[in-house]
DNA sequence: CGCGTTGATACCGTGCGGGCATGGATCTGG
DNA sequence: CCAGATCCATGCCCGCACGGTATCAACGCG
């Protein structure tokens, strides 16, 4: 975090240029600032940015890396002003997470017909997430696969499924009917943050390639079906239930309301 | 992106403290300092962030969604360093994209067995993206469905696939066999980039509450089959391509040598 | 009512970002 | 092959913003 937002940008403009002098103009300031700036930039991130000639001006791997980084970092961060600025305004938002394959559309509609003026934002959380957007602030409510942290949250059982083994088609097992868990001894299971495994896709990918295995709650199963792979059932596998959640201190009406329709959605279902 | 992280970084320390004194203490500075920065961060955001009294110190709502903001931020900009700094070390890394429903994973399988020292990220596009990752240095290879822009690209063909419609399973043409273009005239599309939607998951939790009805590839259809979705098939919509992309100017070896194996296993499957 | 606590204000010094002038290297045209 | 143009780097100066110390003002408590 201890980054210069200024060198930052500087060093963008550089890097699209690829000409300090009209990255300068561009900048509305003199040309020799920008060089100094960028020189400054190198030394503290460790590395060279640029190679530099006085014909050309041209990337090195890392400043490769820091321009696509910089795009990232420029859009969190402006979307970051427009949201607080938002909230300054008195706008309200409800951010709903959700555990791959639970559904929430029936809850988001019953509560946008009561509160039209709240904008609502679905959150997919990743695979291996839990609590944590709860805790973090992201969401105010979320529909969470067990087990999860449940201190600090106000939680409502919203049923139960059993959980299935994924395994590439290829794999010995997938001819079988249904396995035990000891039938996976010795295989890798996908399952800890393992990589920088970002999503359910790529996780699935991994287990086509052969490089592990993993149980997957049910309705996930039935909602990523591939030939290259097999789900079967694990017979000594305890289903794991499914919980609605909130934090205790989120005192606003609007999210104990979310959670009396939602209660109300499921009973109906 | 015209924010002062040094700012930020203060900011967050005085929202955790609740507490300017013992926050100021923590960051290694004196106190009026930290008074000061704080009160001139809230006049260049236009906004108050504290309600502060000789006793209390609480955050306003656009405080405590930027309390939050300030944690993505820390998070991107962190890793972003790391990135970087990994690069400057030489160590090679190269991104394959693809759009929803589309597999990679022989090809990353024969790829990392003849180049095991690359790292290999898999980044799963949204759904309205199409060259746009590969443009931005955000990959370096795509398999992308089409059409997309390939001025500067390299591309090879991977096949064809028809699409289908996605319409709520209480939606009046739900129980027709198939559909042409037609009857979907007055229904809302959800197919450009409308509302904030980020990925597949919120699109269809949109379709499933009645907000609109989409056009979905059929390998989509097939992995996201949910019991209150329904997919037509649509007479006369011709199938999509889909085509394996690089840009042209990617003149390292591992990029070809990526697209060599991957069409070879295409040959073969 | 006096005292401790805590945030805000006043004032001052220093370092960093910015400007201008200029140097040194490289390419180009005659 | 040399003169000029181009372009990044360096030297030097200035102003302002950041950080420090001293102090004030408001509030709570015994």
């Amino acid at each position: 975090m201890d980054l210069d937002l200024r060198k930052l940008r500087y060093f963008s403009a550089v890097a699209e240029h690829r000409h300090f002098g009209r990255a300068a103009q561009a900048l509305f300031i003199a040309q020799p600032v920008l060089s100094r700036q960028i020189r400054a930039f190198e030394q503290e991130l460790g590395c060279a940015l640029f190679v530099r000639s006085t014909r050309s001006v041209e990337l090195t791997p890392a400043g490769r890396q820091l321009h696509e980084e910089a795009r990232r970092i420029a859009t969190v961060v402006d979307t970051a002003l427009g949201r607080v600025r938002e909230a300054a305004r008195g706008e309200q938002r409800l951010v709903v997470a959700f555990s791959p394959g639970l559904h929430v559309s029936e809850a988001i509609r019953a509560f946008t017909a009561r509160h039209p003026e709240v904008a609502i934002d679905v959150l997919p959380m990743r695979w291996w997430e839990r609590d944590t957007p709860l805790r973090d602030g992201r969401a105010q409510v979320g529909y969470l696969r067990c087990p999860f942290d449940e201190a600090g949250l106000r939680t409502v059982p919203i049923g139960e499924e059993t959980k299935l083994a994924c395994l590439p088609a290829t794999h010995p097992l997938a001819g079988r009917e249904s396995l035990v868990l000891a039938d996976l001894d010795g295989e890798r299971m996908l399952d800890a943050r393992t990589h920088h495994m970002s999503s359910l896709e790529v996780k699935f990918e991994l287990i086509a390639s052969g490089q592990g295995v993993s149980l997957v709650p049910k309705s996930v199963a039935a909602s990523y079906s591939r030939p290259d792979l097999v789900y079967l059932p694990v017979t000594d596998l305890p289903p794991v239930p499914n919980r609605l959640a909130a934090p205790q201190d989120e005192a606003t009406g609007l999210v104990a309301d979310f959670l009396d329709l939602a209660t109300e959605v499921l009973r109906q279902a």
